[in-house]
RNA sequence: UGGGCUAUAGCCAAGUGGUUAAGGCAUCGGACUUUGACUCCGACACCGGUGGUUCGAAUCCACCUAGCCCAGCCA
């Protein structure tokens, strides 16, 4: 699975623009508002506008569209870039909207002065009710003529403080008749009397995203200003400002479709009911598509920018199987992964031809499709542990590839052994099941005169480490939007297994590992010195198919 | 006839008048196998519909259908 070069008409776009020398080398960036934290469909405007540059040899910034003080956070602000350096996507520039206030106010002051933006006092009911509907032209506001004098003292007293939140607004003097309903009139300005994160008491008055937007862009110099399909009809505005604050670069506005995924819990308001009704374990719960979550399940960011660069740049809106993101992540874990061996369920197995007490070493390789891992010394002795759904008594059908008694399986990278017998505890499970080995069927002696009946994977009962394993299914059971989001999902899909892993490997904080037969796994924060904590990232891919 | 946009397989997506209509995911066969993994081989599209233009249409035109976005002093 080579992901190919992502071939979209942004990229032509910018080719056209080097081509022309319209710009030396473009400029993007990620202008995230830090009310919320970041998730996969994030991921999408955060690398292709990181790429877009790189790839050209130009610059990439990310910017806090921070224009709102009653819903931002710098908590937020924290996270967000966690996750994007978390991403790879190394900025060259770190801005917020904030640091423009001053300029942008000049701006709307240039407009006011031009006679292109004027302090209305209609509230804010009677706007909406001025502004017509879909179909209906709106009316324009008895206060859009006053005098380029008194909109200027207006819109200063506006900054003084002089009134009350929602006492007066500035908009911009457009056409109240447009088709287009973000042209009849957008409010520009706001009065806000809150304190902002970046800018404390210093304003009372925020800038809207329509005017801000824009203005910033050019402030920065960005070339190429991406942003998703829900914005198109605000390009026109967009460009309304550009050319009216007459600012010295023109941004271009290019929208782009949202990257959603199929079936996954995305909203803020869902993830928290989920948070708060302990379903799921945090923000960045593994079962969780947040940015934060997906790196706690162990996916290696790599994954994502070939996912990513593999779905390109459409304008049209899908919805993509997570699957697609899974096979990514097993081909970066393939060859970059250890891979050892751990019981999640074990059954105890007791070698009875093997010396009693004694015990020995065999040398395994790590990966091997990847010598430079090395290798490792696992031991074996007369007590074992297997996989509890890797024996059944009767062979249930020709395809078992396990143990059953009277059958032979090899031991992964060690001896073939066989079942003789097995003894039940009190509730009639099994618990222990007799077995004998073959000393000439050692791992790598070349053994061939007999085929065992599968290979299965085991840990020496003696000096195995036990091990938490966290195993999780998809969070969402169905799609019904109508129903409360706790009910649509599944309560159990995170299982907690207690078993093994072999002894003697040495785990690195946040390793991620192939536990052979089982996926790919990650050692999680959670994790003690004697008793390691793992996420399942993602299983392996199976084409077993129990039959019944 | 408010305006803007989208439509290629179960999912994602190339394709910009001449191709057997890329590729990936999923699925289904098969080979190989000390992971039922990996790898390898094979299967899998009447391009939303209908007409038209053209020697030739997924690509151009017309009409139709379906879906998405817009009436925050949110972004």
């Amino acid at each position: 699975m080579v992901p190919m070069e992502d071939k979209n008409f942004i990229r032509r776009i910018i080719e056209e623009d080097l081509k022309n020398n319209k710009h030396e080398r473009p400029i993007t960036r990620f202008p995230p508002e830090p009310n919320g934290l970041l998730h996969l469909g994030h991921a999408r405007a955060i690398i292709m506008n990181y790429v877009l540059a790189k790839d050209y040899g130009g610059k990439f910034y990310l910017r806090f569209d921070d224009t709102n003080p009653i819903t931002e956070d710098t908590l937020f602000i924290e996270g967000i870039k966690r996750d994007v350096a978390w991403l790879g996507c190394e900025w060259d520039e770190l801005r917020y909207a904030s640091n423009y206030f001053e300029r942008m106010y000049e701006l709307a002051m240039h407009l006011v002065r031009q006679g292109k933006a004027y302090v209305d006092d209609l509230s804010a009911e009677q706007i909406r009710e001025y502004r017509g509907d879909l179909k209906t032209p709106g009316k324009e506001s008895p206060y859009r003529e006053r005098s380029i004098e008194e909109n200027i003292d207006l819109f200063r007293r506006m900054r003084a403080g002089e009134f009350a939140d929602g006492e007066k607004v500035l908009r911009a003097k457009i056409d109240m008749a447009s088709p287009n309903m973000n042209l009849r009139d957008p409010v520009i300005y706001r009065i806000q009397h809150t304190p902002h994160h970046n800018t404390g008491e210093a304003w009372c008055i925020y800038p809207m995203y329509d005017f801000a937007h824009p203005l910033e862009d050019a402030i920065e110099g960005i070339t190429h200003s991406l942003c998703s399909l829900e914005f198109e009809n605000h390009r026109p505005i967009y460009n309304w400002f550009v050319e009216h604050t007459e600012v010295e670069n023109q941004p271009r506005q290019i929208e782009f479709g949202k990257l959603k995924i199929a079936d996954q819990v995305i909203g803020k308001r869902n993830i928290r009911k989920l948070v708060e009704a302990g379903i799921v374990d945090g923000w960045d719960d593994p079962r969780l598509i947040t940015l934060s979550g997906l790196r706690r399940r162990g996916v290696p960011p790599a994954a994502i920018h070939d996912f990513i660069r593999a779905l390109g740049l459409p304008k049209s809106e899908g919805e993509t199987e997570l699957s697609m993101l899974d096979e990514y992540i097993r081909d970066h874990l393939k060859t970059s992964a250890r891979r050892i061996h751990a019981v999640l369920d074990p059954i105890k197995v007791v070698i009875t031809n093997y010396p009693e007490g004694q015990s020995e070493t065999l040398s395994a390789a790590y990966n091997r499709e990847n010598e430079a891992l090395g290798s490792r010394e696992l031991t074996f002795s007369d007590t074992l542990y297997i996989e509890r759904e890797d024996f059944l008594e009767e062979k249930p059908n020709k395809k078992w590839k396990r143990l059953s008694l009277g059958l032979e399986v090899r031991l992964m990278h060690a001896y073939f052994i066989k079942a003789e017998r097995v003894e039940y505890d009190d509730e009639g499970r099994v618990e222990t099941i007799y077995a004998t080995y073959d000393p000439r069927t050692k791992s790598g002696s070349g053994f061939k005169e007999r085929k065992p009946n599968g290979t299965i994977h085991y840990v020496d009962a003696r000096t195995a480490r036990p091990a938490e394993f966290r195993l999780y299914q998809d969070l969402m059971l169905d799609t019904d939007e109508q129903r409360p989001i706790t009910e649509r999902v599944d309560a159990d899909s995170k299982q907690v297994r207690h078993g093994f892993i072999e002894s003697g490997v040495d785990i690195q904080e946040r390793e991620r590992f192939q536990f052979v037969r089982h996926g790919y796994f990650v050692a999680d924060d959670d994790s003690e010195k004697n008793r390691p904590v793992f996420n399942r990232t993602v299983a392996l891919k199976s084409s077993f198919k129990p039959k019944k």
